[in-house]
DNA sequence: TTATCTGCAAAGAATTTGCAGATAT
DNA sequence: ATATCTGCAAATTCTTTGCAGATAA
């Protein structure tokens, strides 16, 4: 798996040009990041990952690490109003990220590469004069397999 | 201002359905939202409204109310990042709620009343067999003041 | 070398909960 | 009458911060 090392070294270089230091710590989270690119883990669920690992990373530098990493767009802040929030990896190719689906039934999150929200945002800029760099979409709904099911359904959270 | 009677009457209706009690706490809270509908309060300010009308419900007592108010879908529960939830009031009538233009500069909302979405509904339907119940979606940039103004804007928040 | 980074523990902020008394229906 | 609701204070949960020692560049 070269392609990790590649995009770790690339990392780096995000690093260096806000003169940010690499550490093994902050390398073994991004490791531990891109291992689970489908995930959306919360700052303590990744805490327990690298715990797994053998590592002794604090939380505290979990949330420092994150926040730092926001702040270099190399992951995304997400809220799906469970009480904590959750990140993932920008993907560095896309002009705007994906949106999610969110189950009210089993909690799952599923994604959709479409965007299509060109028409809308075009409009928005038009209309209200509104600069837009980004946008945020969640859709609220029950998921294919939830729809089948019975009146319970599993939970995929806790 | 008979139409806000109304409209309490309205949602002691739909607390009567659920065997919820209209209690005067119940009551000024909803009044409140009414009055600031265009607010996305978060709890600790709907709690200080409520107190410079010389009520004393306790905090406790918003969170609850406002809970409860999520479940029967009269308001909405919404997260823009500045680590409290905020609430409105749902559109009685609209099909989906608007959209939010969150201005990264000075931090205020603006407002779509655009929908536009029923496009990329379809297509998620579709493709995903996903069913969905509703959206919500925010777009990051900049306002049309801060795009004028000079490096530093007015923040519209604390 | 030295500014940045880390881990720890303590602090802070938002939200939830237990309980005993109060109140809508 | 009684199940529901309220206010209070305490408890929880998530996140941030201060500090002294460690470390990448």
């Amino acid at each position: 798996m070269n392609k990790v090392k590649k995009q770790l070294e690339s990392y780096r270089e995000q690093f260096r040009e806000r003169e940010y230091k690499m550490t093994p710590q902050r390398r073994l989270i991004l490791q531990t990041l891109l291992e689970n690119k489908e995930q959306h883990l919360s700052a303590e669920e990744l805490h327990a990952l690298l715990k797994e690992k053998d590592s002794e990373i604090g939380l505290a530098t979990v949330y420092r690490t994150l926040e730092l990493m926001e702040d270099l767009s190399i992951v995304h802040k997400l809220n799906f109003g469970d009480g904590r929030s959750r990140y993932e990896l920008c993907q560095p190719h896309a002009e705007h990220q994906h949106h999610h689906l969110v189950c009210l039934r089993c909690n799952r999150i599923l994604e959709v590469k479409e965007d299509l929200l060109q028409q809308l945002e075009t409009l928005i800029e038009r209309e209200h004069g509104f600069q837009i760099f980004d946008h945020r979409v969640s859709f609220y709904g029950y998921c294919s397999d939830c729809q089948k099911g019975g009146t319970t359904g599993e939970d995929a959270n806790e």
